[in-house]
DNA sequence: GCCGAGTGCTTGCATTTGCAAGCAGGCGAA
DNA sequence: TTCGCCTGCTTGCAAATGCAAGCACTCGGC
């Protein structure tokens, strides 16, 4: 499987199903038609700046874009949670590391009742 | 704010933590040590491909160094921290739903204090 | 028929990305 | 002192990305 001829076959079937042509889709999200049109064709290979263009030009996530082009794996977000919660924007520290705490002890549990 | 000279920032941190050179996580990587030196100083800008990579050997998710980059948005990790906690492997329905009531309780609890 | 407006695509080119070869320096051992 | 190994970085270049100019075609109106 061709991750990249997938995206650029993913972007046609979203384009067509919202009725647009490639120059205005290219419009909308700011890329020449050309180069849109070689995306479709898997001929390029666009950048995840150019898919996050396309993404908001189609109204679907840049996740969503990123996940076809093979950026992100769906698996991802499974192998980091302690990472996530430690990141996320919307938590003070403390909360952080609270939840990082149940997060551990859960993980530990759930380890000696598989040992 | 240069999102690219930020992300640059952020993986020179994360090495450094690490305790690694620039070699040996390029090498961990799979890519050149001169490139990851530009990219950390801030003289060229990786594409997604490379962030992905990069993100690999130093443990860290592609959606961080992708949020770093501003290829994400952090309103899309909020999505995120509730999405990886529902599908972490390595916990039960119990202890998801405990997490995600805590998660939650912080959410509500940080939105009416800024209203 | 011609014209204008639209369509997707071709092509040549400027710029950017990522690399290989190598430089300059530091450090420890002999 | 020299040598070998390590360090981060410089530089020139090949390949890739994204664009502008333009082609060939379709369709409807006159």
């Amino acid at each position: 499987m061709d991750t990249f001829a997938s995206i650029g076959d993913f972007i046609r079937e979203k384009r067509e199903a919202a009725e647009v042509s490639v120059r205005q889709l290219a419009k909308a999200a700011g890329v020449s038609n050309p180069y849109l049109s070689q995306i479709e064709r898997g001929l390029r290979k666009p950048s995840a700046e150019v898919l996050q263009l396309l993404a908001k030009a189609l109204s679907v996530s840049a996740e969503t874009l990123y996940v076809r082009a093979g950026l992100l794996d769906e698996d991802s977000s499974r192998k980091f949670t302690a990472e996530t919660i430690a990141n996320d924007p919307e938590l003070n520290d403390f909360q952080k590391s609270q939840l990082l705490a149940l997060y551990s002890e859960f993980l530990i549990t759930n380890n000696s009742k598989e040992s």
